[in-house]
DNA sequence: TCAATAGTTCAATATATATTGAACTATTGA
DNA sequence: TCAATAGTTCAATATATATTGAACTATTGA
């Protein structure tokens, strides 16, 4: 069984984590996991396969994100609990101001 | 006398602000400005002026910093009330984030 | 008026990044 | 055992980014 990186809690750095998600595919990714975990092709994205693969590993590298195998799957989760104990209350700050833009977007239709 | 681009408040996207503080040099000058407006010159970073411009006007265009222009100075601050607006509590965590860092750096000396 | 000061702009450049599609790996279930 | 499923890895590529140093702009103060 292949076994996956991902940096322990107190090794998440604060630049790695703005740099991952200073891109608009992978904070769309974190928006969509906010609230459940997701399996790759889950996410909503219109993007290839190996594109989405590639920002699955920039996130999970950063300490954003999860990943665990099950069968042919993997499953994402956004590593909440982690983020808050090391940067406190900043990834609610971001998921709070994702989804007020969601809102606006949505009630602009 | 020139003026320069300054985003207004509802106009600041987190995607940019997120993307703009996704570099070591641009998160290093937003720690050293957290407390007091600078100079181009005051911030204390080891760069070419040419290479801070570059800098600055990043921040500036992503809505982080505000540059004021006095004589042939232009002093630099933090818009963190409009940023505290804007996305609430989410500069705050990130200086918070970035003093904790910088106190672990200097008791390791 | 003019030199000094403070910072910006520009073209050139090296490097990093996101995307693509093909080939690949690992697991499941028949 | 083997085809199907789910996702990764790889090389190639186009584009974006950070850096450099020279030329420039704007302002001050003598």
């Amino acid at each position: 069984m292949k076994t996956l990186y991902h940096p322990k809690t107190e090794d998440i750095e604060l630049a790695n984590v703005l740099y991952a998600l200073g891109d608009q595919t992978r904070l769309q990714i974190v928006k969509n996991m906010a609230n459940r975990e997701l399996s790759c092709s889950e996410v909503g994205l219109d993007k290839l396969k190996s594109t989405l693969s590639y920002h699955y590993k920039m996130l999970r590298e950063a300490g954003i994100i999860r990943t665990r195998i099950e069968g042919t799957q993997r499953f994402m989760s956004l590593r909440r609990d982690d983020l808050n104990s090391r940067f406190p209350g900043f990834m609610d700050t971001i998921l709070v101001s994702l989804t007020k833009t969601e809102e606006l977007v949505t009630s602009e239709k």
